[in-house]
DNA sequence: TTAGATGCAAATGTTTTGCAGGGCT
DNA sequence: AGCCCTGCAAAACATTTGCATCTAA
């Protein structure tokens, strides 16, 4: 009975290959779409099929154990294992790349969205656009730059 | 000549009428789906085809005119204008309406993500998911709690 | 005049669903 | 046993593209 089975039950889900597999490879793994966790239980040995992999997603994502966001303007929702702490991404504009990192908001974010909009915060999300250190070291970042500043 | 057609002619692109219908809709409300966008510009008297929709917000989009980005976990693709500071956003997890908020990072990100990360950052986005002013006090943001609290 | 825009319809690609059979609890 | 899960194929959407026809510059 490893880790993910106990949580399985602890959310009252049934303990299924699918279900272990996708948490297994979430667990260690930046977001993924439903596509690319396919693909990657599929390398695995087990063999899921993809609406297996879309419904599963899903229902561990309503029960909060991953979360659907979809970023790098691409249009894809991607699945990412619900650490307890929110992890925050920076996403490379030239290469398109999503880097874990440690940012914060402000400290007092929580009371000021109480006091200014009465809005109870929960959980922010943060995503920082920019270039990464490769891309800015062999000059895809300025090549980007110059593509895209015709002002 | 409209603030509209300046500002496209400054980018290089034709002053089209859809292109106009567009920013227009667009610079005073919330980020839209193409569909919502297809939908608002019908509304007012010029027609436009939806793939002509899709391919401006993306035209407009790739000039830093508008912003495409996508939240709420639906998977869908929105656009927002891009007047000059960054609006970021909170999304009620109870209604999913989304409200514009004026949040920051902490201070020295820019610094942190450059030491930390050798990252370049340009824009940071923050969501912030949560529970609106409305649904606290009508009792649907704990009945939302109750729902997906099955620890 | 001419490159770029538009509408329509068809093509893609992603995500969701229906149904019959199989697997947890 | 009973209900939930899976696979497969079809359906439903969202988004992109090809092409012939207009339009802004």
């Amino acid at each position: 009975m490893t880790k993910f089975d106990e949580i399985l039950v602890k959310k009252h889900l049934k303990r299924t290959k699918a279900r272990i597999m996708i948490l297994k490879v979430l667990e260690k793994s930046l977001p993924l779409t439903a596509g690319e966790v396919f693909e990657a239980v599929r390398g695995k040995d087990t063999r899921l099929s993809l609406s297996t992999v879309y419904r599963n997603c899903e229902a561990l994502a309503e029960k909060g154990l991953l979360i659907r966001s979809s970023m790098l303007s691409d249009g894809l929702s991607r699945y990412e294992y619900a650490h307890g702490n929110m992890i925050h991404h920076a996403i490379c504009l030239s290469c398109k790349r999503i880097f874990p990192v440690d940012v914060e908001l402000e400290s007092e974010y929580k009371d000021k969205m109480d006091e200014d909009y009465g809005f109870e915060a929960v959980e922010p999300r943060v995503e920082i656009y920019g270039f990464c250190k490769e891309c800015r070291a062999n000059g895809k970042a300025e090549e980007y730059k110059d593509h895209n500043d015709e002002e």
